[in-house]
Order: C-alpha cells, then structure tokens, then sequence
DNA sequence: ACTTGACAGTTACAATATGTAACACTACAA
DNA sequence: TTGTAGTGTTACATATTGTAACTGTCAAGT
C-alpha cells in the first residue's frame, strides 16, 4: 500500500518548500533557501527548521550525503494531492466524488466535455498500462 | 459571478459547524449545538463564537427571527469544495485538473473506469439542461 | 594540530489561530 | 418589572507558524 501523509495540513509556507523539493525531486536546505529567496528571505536556520519540521510530520525524509542532509518528497504531490481531494469529497462531498466532479463542471474549474474526454484519456492510458504489466 | 470564499481554511472545529449547517440548510446556534452535542459538548456561547468568527470569515451569514440569528452558508458545500479543489491543483498539480483526476485514480478513489462513466454522466446533465434553459 | 567554515541540532520567541468560555447587555414574555 | 433567552464583548490557554539566534561537530585547508 502507498503511504499517506499522516497530517496533510500545510502552512502556507511550508506549501512554498514543499513546491520545491517537488519540482527539483531533491534538494538541500541551501536550494530551498535559494528558491524561495526572490519572494522570501529566510535565513539558512529558518529553513532548515522548516526542512525539519516537514520531516517530522512525515512528509519530507532525507539521505545524507557527506555532511549535508538531502530531503525528498516520499509521496508524489499528486498522491499528496489525492489524499487532500480525499479529505475534501468527505467533508464537503458526501464522500461521493461524482458530486465533486459536479461541483467542479458548476465552479467552471473544467467544462463537462473537458471532464469527459481528460476521463477517457487516462482510461486508455490505464488499459495501455494494464496490457504492458500483464 | 458565485462569490467564492475567502479564507477557504477551517479548523476541524468549524468544519463540523459548517457541516451542521450544510445539512439542514438553517440553524442557530442552539440546532449547532445539539447536533455537536454527541461528540463535543459545548457551551453554547463557544458555539456562537464559533457561528461569528466564520461569519467574519464570509463562510456564514445570517439573517434575524425575532431575536434569534439564523445562519446560512451562502456557498454550496460543492462549491466550496471546487474552491479548496481549485486551491489544491494549482499547488499539487501544477495546475492541471488532468494531472489531478490522474492522482485520483491512481490512488484508487475512483477507478477509470468509474470517471469516464460519472464524467459522462455530468456532459449529460449539462447538455440537458443547456436545453431546457434555452 | 589548529582554525575555520559549512552544516546540522537545540532552543527560543513573537504572532496567529483555535478551542473554550465567562460575563455583560437587551428585549420580550409573563 | 423581572426572568430569561439570545446576542455581543472580552478573555485566555494551547497549538501552530514564522523566524532565528546560538551551539556543536566535522572536514578541509594551512
């Protein structure tokens, strides 16, 4: 089974880090710092006290490498992202996603026909994969 | 244009107050409390609290009966939904429902299978409706 | 071997956000 | 005119977040 992310709730901030350790797959405290500078200055320590405090709830987990702690996203931010939908569609959706869906199409987010076809797409590209794996 | 929530982050707490007042539409303060009652007792002035503070959040809004406020969520649960959806993919998703409804189905809330189906459904729905409205 | 710099660990602290509620005020009903 | 139901105001403890200084350690250069 996948691993979930025990607290998927994430301060703004730590949204921010997150975002780049995602995009670049790996990253040290120094690339986030780095990344993040144009919008916010934060100091090494600062970072790395975000850094850890990630990794406690589990959503981040590091190697080391020489001396220097490299973090990582365990879970895809898709997946991540599904466990967030997840808690979304229970909460607010009766736990149906058919009514998220719906929510969605009425809150303009896609088009119905969107919807559909994007379906279809990764319904093909399910059975393409099936058909490989077997 | 729907008016869109604010400040689309509840507590737990306010979650369950939201949820109370989805359900049955209306309720005041005391409705709020008797539904919590089984799992959180509270005083009935921490519920009116609670009734206030989302109000000023713009999740709530109420109107007076004599001298009883009755709250109502001027959002659909669904469109709240879509909002903290919307929220979600452009964090996780770089923005694309596509590469959202992918996670969903990897994670297996919904097979492929069922998506196409419910977003079939939904193009429908639309196309029936578009119709009528005409 | 000694100094330094780079990096991690520990600890701190102010600002918010949350959960919880007492207390004060007001208008209606008896 | 006095309870009382219902609101408004204010408070406060805890948890979460944003931010960082300080401390320790090891490895590299001299």
């Amino acid at each position: 089974m996948t691993r979930s992310p025990k607290q998927s709730r994430l301060s703004p901030l730590e949204h921010e880090v997150m975002k780049v350790v995602w995009e670049r797959v790996e990253a040290k405290a120094e690339d986030v710092q780095q990344a993040l500078a144009p919008r916010k200055k934060l100091k090494d320590s600062t970072v790395r006290t975000l850094l850890r405090r990630l990794e406690e709830k589990g959503i981040l987990e590091h190697r080391v490498d020489g001396r220097t702690f490299i973090y990582r996203a365990p879970v895809e931010p898709q997946h991540f992202a599904a466990s967030a939908i997840r808690q979304v569609v229970d909460q607010f959706c009766g736990g149906s996603v058919g009514n998220l869906l719906a929510g969605m199409v009425n809150d303009k987010m896609v088009t119905a026909r969107e919807l559909r076809k994007l379906a279809e797409k990764i319904e093909q590209a399910r059975e393409a994969q099936q058909k490989t794996k077997k």
